[in-house]
DNA sequence: CATTTGACTTTGA
DNA sequence: TTCAAAGCCAAAT
């Protein structure tokens, strides 16, 4: 039996190309459904020489990261966008196209 | 060992 | 409907 954080980066490294999934999500699928909070946290302390698409992972209205993770919100959109994930008018993800779901 | 913190989510006023 | 507050739980201090 593996780490928390671990179990999370094996998910979070499966994401699809063009794909995102939400915290609670995360948690659902590594058996821990209340410790969404503990996704991102995990997710803030990636390890390095881990390559894991973080800038997937959004909370459950599709926004982005809080802008001093990635620089700016913009460039983790522009990132998603180019992968092929739709975006709203408002800037949000759409999760109805776009939320993959761990199998 | 006790307290604080946070890339969240849900609920109640 | 919108906003605030509480719950949640592993890790860091």
């Amino acid at each position: 039996m593996k780490d928390f954080y671990e179990r999370v980066y094996e998910i979070a490294e499966k994401i699809p190309r063009g794909k995102v999934i939400t915290y609670g999500d995360i948690a659902r699928a590594i058996g821990a459904p209340r410790s969404a909070r503990i996704v991102g946290y995990a997710m803030r302390a990636i390890p390095e020489g881990r390559d894991i698409p973080a800038h997937r992972v959004v909370n459950r209205l599709g926004e982005m990261a809080p802008s001093h993770v990635f620089g700016s919100k913009e460039l983790q959109r522009d990132i998603l966008e180019s992968e092929g994930v739709i975006f709203n008018e408002d800037g949000t993800i759409d999760l109805e196209k776009c939320r993959w779901i761990y199998r």
